[in-house]
DNA sequence: TTGTAAGCGTTATCAG
DNA sequence: CTGATAACGCTTACAA
């Protein structure tokens, strides 16, 4: 380690070397903590009031109440949440199912699900099943069982038979952002989303409007791409226009995807003059590659893609936002409804909005 | 439809209702799993003996351990953790805690935490702690106390007091991505990394190189930050350069940040030729803005960011590759190791990378 | 090798 | 309002 300083260069550090503060006080022996045990001998009563007058039920009187809570106070006392929940039979945890943790969509939700899951004093334990051989594994070993007291999946594709094995966690589930049989979800019109992102296209005078989508490297089929190749065919068909099929490109997932796509796409007979992603990611991409051959977005090329993904706005990129952070305030909250065994848990669909960023403009003039 | 049988199938589901002896229905009943002492009792052992064969611990007879496991599966009989949990006095379980999930940096942190630590065994809860409000609320409160057998925290910044509270938590911690007094870490040579990049810009034959960084909404201050400006001027001073104040820029956080910042770069007397941004982000926010600016990146500027983060490939951005998912791996390593009680857990320092896109060029020749 | 029984720390059910 | 006491489901000496 050769350098020392960090910028305050010649004042020696500060150094905030000693544990400045003496003992914490009272105990707080990290070793074996206080346990109810230890409460109600030093406050004098018995374990069964310190448990009812720790947890704000009824039947305690008032002073007995306060002098509990001072004493736990004093000897920093928590409660062991194994032998709660033990008793309890309620873990006070939820687990979220995702494929990948490190993408934009499963980030957001997640990050989303914690925030509400977690204004209910419920903890989030995180499953990443990435690929059709982890998916398989979490469904036979179901890790998850018996450690949480509900199960989100956030758009986890399923066979019928792994939804159905499923079950066996003993615990409600609720979909984020997808569907699944029998179970409760929320998602977005994936099918309207697209459509009406198409429709911008079709409004602006265009004609020939292609559609970028990349192929997983595995084979796992995703409904809202479906959907959305589906809400593409049904927005022309709807302007009266031809479903070209060149015009419909898959390339697989990759940096380069988006020039890839964009040489396939010039190449055509009657090349595009509009492009709907299937993603931000990939109106990106597209986006990128449009200019690396030289066309300029949007004058040249028109383009927008789905999602609210934060990089169509550095882009600037139109997009139909499907409102992420809400659908995981939905899910978090069917899901607590389930546990509580509250009704209300019925499906939610969330929805989209367009967010113009003016990369949708008119074709260029014919010649 | 018909995935029906896990075993028994056919037999109308015998609803959830005697509690003791009625045979354990041979199934799944979610309402009331099977417990040790089901299995024993089918087993024709005793309890004690169903733990030790389940567990793999010796001093198991060879049939009756496979015994006890064909009547485990035949009930599909799962280990009560909280049971388990309660008696062993460890939970099996890590927390996580990040100033935010849905930031490439973090995200990606903590795909590659939850990777290494299900390798292990070890479940993964995530805290989101957000702003020193929600950051002060966590150190004092303290929920993940008693949850978890180890704490890792990814990059939070805390003070020497917020630090300090943390020894309450009573377990192992692990920084991972930044420092903290006393506490094993894992981190990448900020500064090293910052001056190797200004250094590429150096070599390229630049002499007026900017730095353009965001500040945070809050007041938080983020070590990597000053290292990295420390490392910036650094590399200035050892090639000679003076270090121009109004060369390093400051913007406040936001999708128009890099525009900004060029704007303010291209007011100044003798504009920069180069720029080094923060992270992966700026540098595209700058690129993207020297774009609009009529500059094209690297002709007119020359643009190197810190990161890895996959949205450089996008941009064409050489970068600094701080290798996240490895401080990833080598954290959770650290936090195993250091439940398990066994030696190995120094700090570790991860190695950057330098990923070359040619978006560093020589300055175009003075006129 | 196997069984018995004492915890582990709470909650919940009954009495008082 | 308060206190015993029996679960909760498992691990682990200690015996057999």
């Amino acid at each position: 380690m050769e350098h020392e300083d960090q910028e305050g260069a010649g004042e020696a550090a500060p150094a905030a070397s000693t544990p400045t503060t003496g003992a914490p006080a009272s105990s707080a022996n990290p070793a074996n903590p206080a346990n109810m045990a230890d409460v109600a001998r030093v406050a004098g009563v018995s374990i069964a009031t310190v448990s009812r007058a720790l947890r704000d039920v009824p039947g305690v009187g008032d002073s007995t109440r306060e002098r509990v809570r001072e004493v736990a106070e004093q000897l920093s006392y928590v409660i062991s949440p194994e032998a709660s929940s033990l008793s309890r039979r309620e873990t006070g945890r939820v687990a979220v199912v995702m494929p990948r943790i490190d993408v934009w969509f499963y980030s957001t939700m997640l990050s989303g699900l914690e925030r509400a899951l977690r204004a209910e004093g419920i903890d989030v334990l995180v499953y990443q099943v990435d690929g059709p051989a982890e998916r398989g594994a979490f469904v036979r070993d179901l890790p998850a069982r018996r450690k949480v007291d509900a199960v989100i999946l956030a758009a986890l594709p399923l066979s019928p038979e792994q939804r159905d094995r499923l079950d066996l966690l003993g615990v409600p589930m609720v979909i984020a952002g997808g569907q699944a049989r029998g179970l409760p979800h929320v998602d977005v019109d994936d099918r309207a989303m697209a459509r009406a992102a198409v429709e911008r296209l079709v409004a602006a005078g265009h004609r020939d409007i292609a559609m970028v989508r990349t192929s997983d490297t595995d084979a796992t089929t995703w409904d809202a791409d479906l959907l959305r190749v589906a809400g593409y065919r049904e927005a022309l068909a709807a302007a009266g226009l031809e479903a070209r099929p060149e015009l419909l490109v898959t390339e697989t997932y990759g940096v380069d995807a988006g020039t890839r796509a964009v040489e396939r796409l010039l190449a055509v007979d009657r090349p595009p003059t509009a492009v709907f992603g299937y993603s931000d990611e990939i109106a990106a991409a597209v986006s990128v590659g449009a200019r690396r051959h030289g066309l300029s977005v949007p004058d040249d090329l028109s383009v927008i893609g789905v999602d609210g993904h934060p990089m169509s706005e550095l882009f600037g990129l139109s997009t139909m936002d499907q409102n992420v952070e809400r659908q995981a305030e939905e899910a978090a909250g069917i899901a607590v409804r389930l546990i509580r065994g509250e009704p209300g848990t019925r499906s939610v669909r969330v929805r989209h909005r367009f967010v113009d960023r003016g990369s949708v403009q008119p074709p260029r003039p014919q010649d």
